[in-house]
DNA sequence: CTGAAAGCGCTAACAG
DNA sequence: CTGTTAGCGCTTTCAG
């Protein structure tokens, strides 16, 4: 192994002092021999380089970032890892940082942003990084205004619950809700129910607007009965569902937030004793893998996560080089049709469900 | 809004010399006052304390950590932010690191830990962090020779590659392969398949030992042809299974070594016209949450992720604190016994199956 | 083209 | 109990 330590994990970290000396040069040649500013000549370059290299130089993030000079860290700001929409998201914004050449990490506030028990929370990331990416982030009321008020750049994605001047990137919610629903209005049905996730990101707000928008275009009025509330849970599908097919006149076709409300929601009708799609049509929204991979495969609609965050990182780059803004862009949905909807049930021919048992 | 701006989002962040100001006193008592070290008279404590939350001065990570201080941020190295497993060690690490009132920070490093084109990736953390945690970790050989002589605290988890003097926190996957063989076992099978994943971390190969045991326990010899290589994907587990049961004696058991490998193989089974588990039996490991949720309900062996996660930050803890540490820790894992395993099938009696047409 | 000085925000160590 | 000094590793500014 003729190479020197590659330079990561010594006890005592090599400084520019270090390579300063062994290339028998000053510290400031040194700097801007490796960032590149500035003239240096040619061979003494070289031999900087070397020194660097062969003493495994790497710089002080900390020390850089207190001179206060671009990092080449984007930081981003997340309240939920278990989300697959969220890590497809991260996933994807990683390769695009990547691509710039730039490093990401990735904080979990678990609470929401903004909550005084911590507010020096992301006070780490605002230090360390040159921008800010929020992904799906739940915001406590007032936040928004301070962060609009901050000069670091940032940009939030699939936020949709507060209008604002920050930069958001996002799907198109309100119409992927209507898609959903119309292709069930189109298979026949008529008693569609909706369930709604938690409120904190918006987005479950908007796939209901399409919900509204949709039945309200086919000369359907809401009927609030059928409009459930649940938390984006598997298990709070599964509950709403539940409540949903004991009513009176129980839904043909239910239409969740989000996948997993919908697995929940389908696991519901078959506790029921009813079929799906026979019985009841389930749609989802989202498009996460597992909806492939249920029994049967979930329909869904897809939201083009990839070039969402994409677009994301471009817009913070744009902002952190001060290059020309985008401020806001919203992504169409896609519907997947795959298994789990079908016609509505001929109507007169009951189900045969046991609704009764259900009941006690 | 009587309260002043909460403290985060400001342009110029406020600095200690800021609350000094404000208070009247020195910048030293102000760092006293703030951190409890040292004396500071009761009431000049008080006037900086209000006059730091009246300015919302939080402190500059960066600094601190340039001074040599603890940051009080944890670090967590991953390679994979797609997986479940993963994922739930996470957030089970996160809730351990925020009981002791830290932070964490994870940075998502995509290719192998160690790679040279990005030698300073993890110097970021490493600048940043009081400690190390590496989740699942996928290390380049060598690399891990370099950790070892790093002085920045850290502890592997799920790590069993390669015998290290770190410290190493994981679930024992070796008798976890051994109990998940010997249910098979005890069902009746005889011709028990396993599908390895890939050998980053090593697990893989653990559970192989594990079924090797258990097999040779049972006075069965490994016949290599039922030993099929994936890499830990559910296409994986499909093509392997497709391979597996295309042999002349095709196996009436499934072992894969991991949930999505085990989905996959179901789909394969299926794919070829035979029943889960009536046909073949499949059992995976890990029990992510989508194993309760397949069709049907995958057997698998549950880790017990949070206790895993829990030791792994307390020991970590202990080594940034100097106190004694424990070096090591195995924790069993827990057969989950559900609907995809089975009798063995009666021999003499064909399965249903159309393993010609599917040769071709 | 290269170097010296100053200072980013913070805290050990030593004076008062 | 409180203040002063010095310096962490780096880069900006100004002199060579």
């Amino acid at each position: 192994m003729p190479e020197a330590k590659l330079g990561s994990a010594d006890a005592a970290p090599v400084t520019l002092q270090n390579v300063a000396e062994q290339a028998g040069v000053s510290v400031m040649t040194v700097s801007r021999a490796l960032s590149g500013e500035g003239y240096v000549a040619e061979k003494t370059r070289a031999r900087v380089l070397a020194a660097a290299s062969e003493l495994g130089y790497s710089p002080n993030i900390s020390a850089k970032m207190m001179r206060g000079s671009r990092t080449n860290v984007i930081g981003v700001l997340v309240n939920d890892l278990q989300s697959t929409v969220i890590n497809e998201i991260i996933g994807a914004v990683s390769v695009a940082v990547r691509a710039h050449n730039m490093d990401l990490i990735i904080y979990n506030s678990i609470e929401e942003l903004g909550s005084s028990t911590r507010s020096g929370i992301n006070q780490i990331m605002r230090g360390l990084c040159d921008g800010l990416l929020f992904i799906l982030p739940r915001l406590k009321d007032g936040y928004i205004d301070m962060l609009e008020q901050s000069s670091l750049p940032m940009v939030l994605i699939n936020y949709c619950r507060t209008e604002t001047t920050l930069p958001v990137v996002r799907g198109d919610n309100r119409m992927g809700g209507r898609e959903a629903v119309n292709h069930l209005l189109q298979l026949g049905h008529r008693r569609i129910a909706f369930i709604g996730g938690s409120a904190h990101t918006g987005q479950s707000q908007e796939r209901q607007r399409g919900y509204a928008d949709a039945l309200k275009a086919a000369g359907i009025s809401v009927d609030k009965q059928l409009v459930a509330a649940g938390d984006f849970g598997q298990l709070s599908g599964f509950q709403a569902t539940g409540k949903l097919l004991a009513l009176a006149e129980p839904p043909t076709a239910i239409f969740a937030a989000n996948d997993e409300m919908a697995f929940g929601a389908m696991d519901a009708v078959r506790a029921h004793g009813l079929r799906v799609p026979q019985d009841v049509s389930v749609i989802g929204f989202d498009d996460i893998p597992a909806a492939s991979h249920v029994h049967p495969k979930l329909s869904t609609l897809r939201q083009p996560l990839t070039a969402i965050s994409e677009a994301a990182v471009q817009e913070l780059l744009r902002r952190i080089t001060g290059a020309d803004a985008q401020q806001r862009a919203e992504f169409p949905s896609q519907l997947v049709v795959r298994e789990s909807t079908g016609p509505a049930p001929v109507a007169g021919k009951a189900p045969r469900g046991k609704r009764a048992a259900a009941k006690h």
